[in-house]
DNA sequence: GAGATGTGGTTTAAAGATGCAACTAGATTT
DNA sequence: AAATCTAGTTGCATCTTTAAACCACATCTC
């Protein structure tokens, strides 16, 4: 059956999972933010069925996370390309791939790593901190519902 | 078909979405995160069949991200709870929050907010930083294959 | 202590999602 | 003009999700 819709939850994970959770969307994100582009380069390096990417492209296009543009190279092809929105998805991007990091690795095992370009060097591990800057776990948080203002 | 496996990818975004990107996954993360601990809590409140909910339970206590423990109540019942890896997840789960807080929500809808419970003050908006504090954006970034240490 | 209810599942069938291979129309290269 | 590349679409087989029924055991109520 179909995968249950949260889009009018109030909670905003079920939200965002809505919009990106599916299988392969947050990979073409990732890969987007690497700089690829093109439908073909796509399916090249996620190794993933065509009519499958037609669909999450589509939708992410719809959400207003890609966006189709002219080529660049001059061509007639059309290529994706992040919005803002997309671009802010960064952060979730960073922190999904510094827990994988941790916990899903084993000694000697190669692995991508993401860098700072301008040193080269590693990036701050990403932390949940207050609004004076103390780091917060689960513990630290309560939730309570709110009108959007 | 059966969806493709990334869990020997090089990327540990691609492995972690491997480990918690299913459907349902941290949905489950998150109710965690909020205290919840029983079966039926967690069908409760997520509103999912409960074959899906026993097979998600399963994997994420395989994956270390939840554990059986005998009932707080003295009851014979068991409960779930989040270990250190799946509390360790917080960040993924406040970067997915807060996306969806921005680019989700239209003014006046009600939605859940994540507070400082010590002062009852809004999070800090997460942001990828360099090591030495600098905000990095998509575009300030580089990747290598390294092995892990 | 008997019956009702709660807990934590398993089983089944229908429908949706995914993967794979074959096909295609237009653009580009040779 | 023919071959190839790009970005898909279509059809089919398989897998997953859902909803609903069913079940064993634990706990609560009287």
């Amino acid at each position: 059956m179909k995968h249950k819709s949260n889009e009018s939850s109030t909670c905003p994970v079920a939200r965002s999972l809505d919009v990106v959770g599916q299988w392969w969307s947050l990979l073409i994100v990732r890969d987007a933010m690497l700089g690829v582009k093109r439908f073909s380069e796509f399916e090249r390096r996620l190794g993933m069925a065509k009519n499958i990417l037609t669909v999450r492209l589509k939708k992410l296009v719809e959400e207003g996370i890609l966006r189709v543009v002219p080529a660049s190279d001059g061509s007639a092809y059309r290529e994706y390309e992040l919005t803002r929105k997309g671009e802010d998805l960064l952060p979730v991007m960073v922190a999904l791939r510094q827990w994988g990091d941790r916990y899903l690795f084993r000694k000697g095992e190669e692995h991508s790593l993401l860098l700072d370009s301008r040193d080269h060097k590693p990036l701050e591990t990403m932390t949940v901190r207050s609004e004076d800057g103390r780091v917060l776990g689960v513990h630290d948080l309560e939730m309570e519902i709110v009108k959007t203002s």
